[in-house]
DNA sequence: CCCGGCATCAGCCAATTGGCCATCGCGGAG
DNA sequence: CTCCGCGATGGCCAATTGGCTGATGCCGGG
């Protein structure tokens, strides 16, 4: 039997995972959270084998992979399965970076969901097939490797500033600003800054 | 009792509203589907008191405004009451436009979902209190009213397009799109493109 | 019937943007 | 030790953008 507790802030999305994991034989859902706190006290009461966590906990709130990292640096950590809406670029990484075992979209399928919990449990890589297609465009190519400076950059993009204002808020000439956009526009593949924010945004770079 | 009818892209959600609405003696639910099609099929089979709509139908697929309006449209419509993740300005509008009675957001409590079916049923309009402080916010002050052209000049100008290839992609001068410009920026209280792409998004005016 | 909102278009002008090229210091990988 | 990527900078120049004023046609509400 593989017990398992959910994370997740949506009592709709929880009861849903519950009352279809409680269909299947040889899975139980242990317990329930709805936040970092909440997830830590279960998960060491409990014990679970696996976490469903959802990534996209709440608004502005400590984010899944937060809660991740947290219930790994446990004494006894849980096989974290990641189960989320967006297949986009950055939170995947910042998830399987925190320990996660596998990433899941919340619109799977039932079967495809339980396949993911019981290999998760054995200790298995499990990925969505869009997320995996999105991990390998991203390693495979020039791979979009927007650095620390140029997310700054489009952070105040995206809050309209022009490049003078953008230069004194970096605290650097206008030259350099000018820099970073062109290095952000080739590698967002847009060429202007409009298209740049757009972009970043899909791509979850930035949040708005 | 009252039969309901859920319409969602996502199973799990299905199985959680399913599961949740099963435990009250008075609430039924008598059918699902996951799309335009289905809803309508099931609805018209079924005839259902209440449909529980998730606006945010799939990516890009006939949102769940338009599948309120075809309902709505039926011989005998259900009422409908649109349930999603977000409570952001345009959506709201165009879902009730389209004859939904009222609107929840999904992480509202179960109580408070199941009061909300109810009221339905009855006829009653029910809005989250978050929705209905962010529709009293618009109707009061100058209200943010983006026109349907100016959401059109949003989509292309995400797309990193300039003012002359919106104007030949819109078949008007490159001056009308200025104009169409200049308003958005003022209601969007923006003074540049980058700006006005992030603040669309964020009110979900347009989505990437 | 008039007014306001929407969409359309025009011209002017200053400021900003984006492309291109070249340089420099620094720290990590080979 | 050398090469490479990142961050920072300078300059040049054509194209684009954004602000402003003003005007027209159409439609719907008062």
């Amino acid at each position: 039997m593989i017990g398992i507790v959910l994370v997740d802030d949506h009592p709709v999305v929880r009861a849903g995972l519950r009352a279809l994991i409680d269909g299947q034989a040889d899975l139980s859902v242990v317990g329930e959270a709805d936040g970092l706190d909440a997830a830590l006290a279960v998960v060491t009461s409990e014990g679970p084998d696996v976490v469903l966590m959802d990534l996209s906990l709440g608004t502005g709130k400590a984010g899944g992979a937060a809660v991740t990292a947290a219930l790994r640096a446990l004494p006894a950590p849980p096989e974290v399965l990641v189960l989320t809406t967006y297949d986009t670029e950055s939170d995947i990484l910042r998830a399987l970076e925190a320990g996660a075992r596998g990433y899941l979209l919340k619109d799977a399928p039932p079967d495809e969901l339980f396949a993911g919990i019981r290999a998760t449990a054995r200790g298995e890589t499990v990925l969505s097939p869009s997320v995996a297609a999105t991990l390998v465009r991203r390693t495979t190519p020039g791979a979009t490797t927007i650095t620390e400076r140029e997310v700054e950059v489009l952070e105040l993009l995206s809050r309209g500033l022009g490049n003078k204002e953008m230069a004194r808020e970096l605290f650097v000439s206008e030259a350099t600003v000018k820099s970073h956009l062109s290095h952000i526009y080739t590698k967002l593949g847009v060429d202007t800054r409009a298209g740049a924010v757009a972009a970043a945004i899909e791509r979850r770079i930035i949040r708005t």
